[in-house]
This record gives structure tokens, C-alpha cells and sequence, in this order.
RNA sequence: UGCCCGAUGGUGUAACGGUAGCACAGCAGACUCUGGAUCUGUUUGUCAUGGUUCAAAUCCAUGUCGGGCAGCCA
């Protein structure tokens, strides 16, 4: 087996263990997996564990992941989602998987082999220009998947039903009673025939008639009581329009699209497990002559304080409770991409919670740990004052100006340094001060010094406040030798807080994100939007020092002692709108909530 | 009273018959021109009962608890 190209450690898991195996024994000429979404919403970062697993099984064997839409169902799919979903799974693998990814040419269909004299067809990848490739498509094996259904009517293993929708279900029985045999069950091959073309003709409206494998009624897994491989929908589809009303279900079309694209190990979540036996028929019935893939499973992703399904992620969009599906409180990628949150994080975050058969609870704050971790090597520093207070520096003269050296990232000395305003009117956080601070508060306070980063120290000798009572401003004397290289630089002073010049600040939107719901379980039980975070998003007006005028997207900056930052696409030039993406670790914020 | 799957500290995960380890969280401390970062120390665990074995988290049996399965959804 071949090692990645990034200098990240081989993890092992029972699936890669599995895949191990089977590259040792040499039972594939090339390890394919495949992820293949439903464009049916938008991805989230659940998707994002099974993208990392199949990508990174791609990766470490030197084989190929297929994105694949699994689009099967015209009413409930849409092509804004197939479009989302492409440009989520490229942001994801940027730089660490995109020569795994199994694209085809645009347009292209299975084509028709002989193996070992036996006909069957294949879909074959394709690399190229990107605008000359697209995604493999479930709905491109309509034709073969069709002509795979005839061979199973002729072969005496499926039937057409004309039990309606309700009929079915109770001849299907409970788990614990067994299913009654269709009166249909028994049509000849000839007619089974006939009636499944004139199916496909259109002869027949939606749920008139299905065609059902012929496995076993009285079997303990529900899924082989005889189930129904196609259905009649009288519906356009996405991406193959008008040409079909007759669909195949998702276990028909499922497995053999593996097949059609050569998968080797098809991985899917623990639900589908029960499915296995039923995958597994299919495709051992149809007498097919190359090698067929086989479905492992291991458990979805939940996240503490996050609704991960579909549904619910669609009712916060529908219902506005967020801006969108990249709305940056959702745990959707587009959302967490515009939150700020690198690629990078999410593949550490996969790789930190193991894959397994285990139906857990992941704390979102090792997502949080991950995200900062990803961010505080690389994320430059600069001064930025949520909630200003003035600050007047009374023995400065009037007017004075200067500039001082700030470190931009003590991580990365090749960051370098950059020149910040100074003057005699600055402010600092309303936080950094109080004026009757308890025990252990290290920050300004009346007659008390602290050292304004990069600047120097200064002591409190006034506080000025308005009718109500209220601090408005607060005067200081600034300590000249205390300067970064000064005489008394070294001098020891408690607190260190940010800072950022009165009369260069530029004022620009900050978005505050926090979690978007308040308890650790939000679908536990009850309606999940019962515990909607109101304080999930707050818009404040905030003073930063001026070089971030010019600040891109897609940068990530920490806004030093408060969190880290990116810039969001609502964003106009010279008016940045900033988003927090995360608060840095805050230990006497906690201590202080942990004692109130 | 059906079938399938699972169970290791608070959480997630490793140990593949041979010393129960790692990460997150927590706690305590060191250091610090970010109360950040970093570093050090530390509390807490093999679901239960039997069996096999020199030796069991691991194999077997039974039980308990949890999850999944009765769409013409995926």
C-alpha cells in the first residue's frame, strides 16, 4: 500500500483494517469506494466523516473515491443541491485528496462489454478539464438498471405487483409476523414482461403497479419480504428530464451502481445494515461476471448541541430561522465554510473520532479544539475592540501620533511584524476594566497599571462617567520607558490587554456566532427548535485597527484575546464584515461563570 | 414473545489471548507583552454472571442495557 501524500499519520479503523485484508490477498486490481449523497439538501459535516473515510481509503491505497448523486427520486431532488453538494466535496478534499476523486465525462453513460462472453456493462472514470467532467449520476444507469430488471423477470426473480400502496404494506407483515405472498407473485415470465415494458410506456398511473423481487414473505428481515425494486412516479427528473416515469428504488439502484462503477467497498451508515442481505441478493443473482462490491457500515457522526438530519436542517432554512443553508450557525459545510472553518479542521476532526460500529455522542467541543488548532498556527494576529471604552492618555500631547511594531503571528515568526496606530486616544475592551474588579481580576482598574500589547504600560488616575452613573471613558497616564525595547519593558505587570487607536479605528460589522442550540441534545425529545439558541448570532459595530480595511476572503485572522475571524462574502471593499468562527479558549471567563 | 448490530473513564477512541493507552472535557500547577498558545501533573474505565485458558477488554454461553428494521424515501 502506498502512503498518502501529506505527512499526516496512517490511521487505522476496522474498515481500512477490512480493506487491508483485501489488498494483501490481493483481491482487487484497484481499491474504489464511492460517496454518494442524495441531492435531496445540502451536506453537513456528518457527510463530511463519510467523505474523509472514503477519500482517505482512496488515499491511503492508491486507488479512487466516485462522487456519486444517488438520484433516483425526481420529487424530492433538485439540481441547486447537486451543485452544492460538488463544491462541498471539492473544498473538503482540496489539497489532500483531489487526485482520488472519480469524476466521468460529462454526458457519458455505461457501455456495453463482453466478459468472458457474458454481456454486462461498465461505467468508466474520467479525468480531464474540470469543465468537461461532472459528478457519475445513479440516473445515467436508468437504461441498464432497466435491462438488469428483465433479467431478473426472465430469470423467474421478480414480478410485477398490482397491490396498491396499502395492499403491500399489509401483506408485508410486522417484524415479529410474517408477510403473505402477493396474489401476483405468480404471473408468468411473459407476462411480468409485458406488463413491466408498458410500465416504462406510461401506460399506468403512479402507484398502479411495482415490480418486486421474489426472494422470501416469511423472512425475519423485512427487507426480503419480496421487495419493490421499481415504482411508478409520472414525474421529471433533474437530470434525466422527461425520458422516465417508472424509478428504481434506492436498493436496486444502489448495488448496481457499485457494480457499474467497479466499487470495491461500498460504506454506509448502520442503518443500512438490515439492507445488506438484500444488496447482496441482487447482485448474486444476476449472474454478473466481474468482481462485486461489498456494503461495510459504521455509525453516523452526532454532535452534542447540533441537529444533523436533513429534515430539520430544511425546517431551519424553510422556516428562517437561519439566513440559509450557509446561514454560518449551520452545521451544513457551506455554513461552516463561511463561518471560517477550514478543510484542514474537519479532516483533523475525522481523524480524531475513529470510525466505528459504536451509535455515539461526539462533544462538539473536540470539533472546537480542532478548528482551533487548525487556526492558531496560521491565523495572523491583529487588534480589534468588540465593545469600546475610551481610553485618554493624558501626559501624550494632543494630536500625537505613532506607529508600533506588532508580531503578526508568535507561531510563525516568518509572519513577520506589521505597524499599528497609536495615539493619546485609544480604546480598549468595556471588559478590561472595572471599577470595583474581584480578587484575581488582572485588567485596568482606578490606580491600577496594565500593559497595553505592543504598546506599553499604563495606569488609571481617573474614570469618567455620565449622568447615570455609567463609565464613559477612563484616563491614564502611559509609562514612556515601559515601551517595547524601552528601559522598563521587562517590568512586570499583571494584565495585558488589546487596544486599537481612537482616530484610525475603522468601525465595521462583526458577527458573533455562538451555538445554535442551548442544550447538548436538541432532538432528544420534544420539538428541537424548543431549545434554539437566543443568542446565536450578535451584530455589533466594532473599532479595528485599520490595515483590516483591506482584509480578503477566504484569510483567517485572531483578533488577539478574543477569538478567530474571517471575512464574510457580505462583505464591500474597505468595509469588511467580519464573522467570528470561534472565541479563543477563555479560562477566567470560565472560572467566573463557573462561580456565579 | 421476530431479525440484525453494538457495549472500554464524563465523551470519543486504541489495545487483534500477554503491562488497559490516546484525545477531548475536568482539576491542579508552571510559563507568558494574548487570563491565548505551550508545558507538567492528575481524578475517573473494560455492562453482568458463568465458562475455556498458565493468561480474557479480547474467545464461548446466558442475561442486561442501547441502537436499527414494518416508505411505492435514501
Amino acid at each position: 500500500m502506498s502512503p498518502g501524500p501529506a505527512a499526516e499519520p496512517a490511521h487505522r479503523d476496522f474498515i481500512r483494517d477490512i480493506v487491508a485484508a483485501d489488498v494483501a490477498a490481493g483481491k482487487y486490481a484497484k481499491i474504489i469506494t464511492r460517496f454518494p449523497p442524495e441531492p435531496n439538501g445540502y451536506l453537513h459535516i456528518g457527510h463530511a466523516k463519510s467523505i474523509c473515510l472514503n477519500f482517505g481509503i482512496a488515499r491511503d491505497f492508491g486507488g479512487r473515491c466516485n462522487l456519486r448523486m444517488d438520484d433516483t427520486n425526481p420529487t424530492k431532488e433538485d439540481v441547486e443541491y447537486v451543485e452544492s453538494i460538488i463544491a462541498d466535496v471539492r473544498w473538503l478534499i482540496q489539497d489532500w485528496a483531489d487526485d482520488r476523486l472519480g469524476f466521468k465525462n460529462r454526458g457519458a453513460t455505461p457501455a456495453a462489454v463482453l466478459v468472458d462472453g457474458t454481456p454486462d456493462f461498465i461505467q468508466e472514470s474520467a479525468t480531464g478539464s474540470p469543465s468537461s467532467l461532472e459528478p457519475f449520476f445513479a440516473s445515467d444507469y436508468f437504461d441498464q438498471l432497466y435491462a438488469y430488471a428483465v433479467r431478473l423477470i426472465q430469470k423467474g426473480l421478480a414480478y410485477v405487483c398490482d397491490l396498491s400502496p396499502e395492499d403491500t404494506d399489509a401483506y408485508r407483515g410486522s417484524p415479529d409476523q410474517p408477510g403473505r405472498e402477493s396474489p401476483f407473485r405468480n404471473r408468468s415470465v411473459a407476462e411480468n414482461l409485458d406488463l413491466f415494458a408498458r410500465m416504462r410506456e406510461g401506460e399506468f398511473p403512479n402507484g398502479a403497479r411495482t415490480l418486486r423481487a421474489k426472494i422470501q414473505m416469511a423472512s425475519p428481515n423485512i427487507w426480503m419480504r419480496d421487495p419493490v425494486l421499481y415504482r411508478i412516479r409520472h414525474a421529471a427528473h433533474h437530470h434525466t428530464g422527461d425520458k422516465w416515469c417508472l424509478y428504481p428504488m434506492y436498493d436496486f439502484a444502489h448495488c448496481l451502481s457499485d457494480y457499474l462503477e467497479g466499487i470495491t467497498h461500498s460504506i454506509c451508515t448502520l442503518e443500512f445494515e438490515v439492507h445488506r442481505p438484500l444488496y447482496d441478493w441482487i447482485l448474486e443473482n444476476l449472474g454478473l461476471p466481474r468482481p462485486l462490491p461489498h456494503q461495510y457500515e459504521f455509525a453516523r457522526l452526532s454532535l452534542t448541541y447540533t441537529v444533523m438530519s436533513k429534515r430539520k436542517l430544511l425546517q431551519l432554512v424553510n422556516e428562517k430561522l437561519v439566513t440559509g443553508w450557509d446561514d454560518p450557525r449551520m452545521p451544513t459545510l457551506s455554513g461552516i465554510r463561511r463561518r471560517g472553518v477550514r478543510p484542514e479542521a474537519l479532516r483533523a476532526f475525522a481523524l480524531t473520532i475513529g470510525v466505528t460500529k459504536y451509535d455515539g455522542l461526539t462533544d462538539v467541543a473536540v470539533l472546537e479544539h480542532c478548528i482551533r488548532g487548525d487556526l492558531n498556527p496560521i491565523a495572523h494576529r491583529r487588534l480589534g475592540v468588540l465593545h469600546p471604552l475610551k481610553v485618554v492618555l493624558t501626559n501624550l500631547p494632543e494630536g500625537h501620533s505613532e506607529f508600533v511594531q506588532a508580531t503578526n503571528n508568535p507561531e510563525d515568526e516568518a509572519a513577520g511584524t506589521r505597524s499599528v496606530p497609536f495615539g493619546r486616544e485609544i480604546y480598549i475592551e468595556k471588559d478590561d476594566f472595572m471599577e470595583a474588579p474581584p480578587k484575581g481580576y488582572f485588567r485596568l482598574q482606578p490606580g491600577g497599571e496594565v500593559r497595553l500589547k505592543y504598546a506599553g504600560i499604563i495606569r488609571c488616575t481617573e474614570v469618567v462617567k455620565d449622568a447615570a452613573g455609567r463609565v464613559v471613558e477612563v484616563r491614564c497616564t502611559f509609562d514612556d520607558t515601559s515601551r517595547t525595547g524601552g528601559a522598563t519593558a521587562n517590568r512586570k505587570v499583571k494584565g495585558t490587554i488589546h487596544w486599537v487607536s481612537a482616530t484610525d479605528a475603522l468601525d465595521c460589522e462583526v458577527r458573533l456566532y455562538d451555538r445554535l442550540f442551548t442544550v447538548p441534545e436538541p432532538d432528544a425529545s420534544g420539538d428541537f427548535k424548543h431549545h434554539l439558541n437566543p443568542n446565536s448570532l450578535t451584530v455589533i459595530r466594532a473599532k479595528v485597527e485599520p490595515s483590516l480595511a483591506q482584509a480578503s476572503p477566504e484569510v483567517r485572522y485572531q483578533f488577539e484575546r478574543l477569538g478567530y475571524f474571517t471575512v464574510d462574502p457580505d462583505s464591500q471593499p474597505g468595509q469588511p464584515v467580519f464573522n467570528r468562527t470561534i472565541t479563543l479558549k477563555d479560562s477566567w471567563a470560565k472560572d467566573a461563570a463557573r462561580k456565579s
